[in-house]
DNA sequence: AATCTAACCTGACCGC
DNA sequence: TGCGGTCAGGTTAGAT
């Protein structure tokens, strides 16, 4: 499920539950997911408290006490749930989840005051890892990753100057995390929309007005799929009904051969939205709005 | 150094 | 009902 805004939700789903409580008990079912878990996983978990939960890009950070910090990335099918102390399912980002498939419940982590964080991951794309606090930011995972996107260490000059040297096509360079960091396959789509750019524009060929107005796509539309919960693909609304609200909001991901919304709004015209594949991946625009 | 591809996995869906 | 092919929100190792 998981680009930026879909990783802040869960972050902030989980963060009442962990923040300020031990791990009691961590259950690994299996040595590894995409790559094995770090030695002594459970070890340097169990009686250790969590200080905060955080988010850098598509990672969450749980800090904790003992000077380390547990780092877990949901790949394409990482899914957290919360069963609470009375058994009941607390929080769960999509509905199939932990119950419907505990075959792949991968690790549970037993909280203080009795709540279950439970991890469900099919496809295993996901990982977790575990590094001093003080060595984040120059860890394998963080030390090449762009500015945060929502911070004011992202900014219009900084993009430009990311961009301005590279021929590869903007959608590449956007997925990209030394880019911007926290940008997937439907985020990436829905900026260039919105900033009137074609996906297969060479980088260095984006115009600095043009920057200006892409990244302030950037911040717009991840600013609103967070407010909305996050985006959630293939699966029907959250247990409690106020996750995964953004996808009824795509202007063109995913919305191959429909009408583009901006050409029948506001141009009073019929333009089909329409797909292409770069390297690999699906690219969704309006040949009309975006050049 | 930059850029592209294949690979890692499982499940859902579609056409036959 | 079953089978085969296609597709999926990400990252990375290896080749070019």
């Amino acid at each position: 499920m998981p680009e930026l805004p879909e990783v802040e939700t869960v972050r902030r789903g989980l963060a009442p539950t962990l923040e300020g409580q031990r791990l009691l008990r961590v259950h690994a079912h299996r040595p590894d997911l995409r790559f094995p878990l770090p030695a002594n996983f459970t070890n340097r978990l169990v009686g250790r408290r969590v200080t905060s939960l955080g988010r850098r890009a598509k990672y969450l950070i749980a800090y904790l006490d003992s000077g380390e910090a547990l780092i877990m990335h949901l790949g394409m099918s990482g899914r957290f749930s919360i069963v609470d102390a009375r058994g009941v399912l607390a929080f769960d980002d999509y509905a199939y989840s932990t119950e419907g498939d505990p075959k792949h419940n991968h690790v549970e982590f037993d909280v203080e005051g009795g709540a279950k964080v439970i991890y469900n991951d099919p496809r295993r794309f996901g990982f977790m890892d575990i590094v001093a606090i003080a060595e984040l930011e120059s860890c394998k995972h963080f030390k090449a990753m762009g500015p945060e996107p929502l911070s004011n260490q992202f900014s219009a000059a900084g993009l430009a100057a990311a961009l301005c040297a590279r021929k590869t096509p903007i959608k590449s360079a956007l997925l990209d995390q030394s880019t911007v960091a926290g940008l997937g396959n439907i985020y990436v789509c829905e900026a260039l929309f919105r900033a009137g750019i074609s996906p297969t524009r060479p980088s260095n060929a984006v115009t600095p007005s043009e920057i200006v107005a892409l990244s302030a796509a950037i911040r717009a539309v991840l600013s609103e799929a967070i407010d909305a919960g996050g985006s959630t693909l293939r699966d029907f609304a959250a247990a409690d009904g106020s996750l995964g609200g953004f996808q009824e909001r795509f202007d063109v991901y995913g919305r191959e051969g429909l009408a583009c919304p901006h050409c029948a709004q506001d141009k009073g015209i019929t333009t089909l939205v329409q797909r292409l594949v770069q390297s690999g991946r699906s690219s969704f625009f309006c040949p009309s709005c975006q050049t």
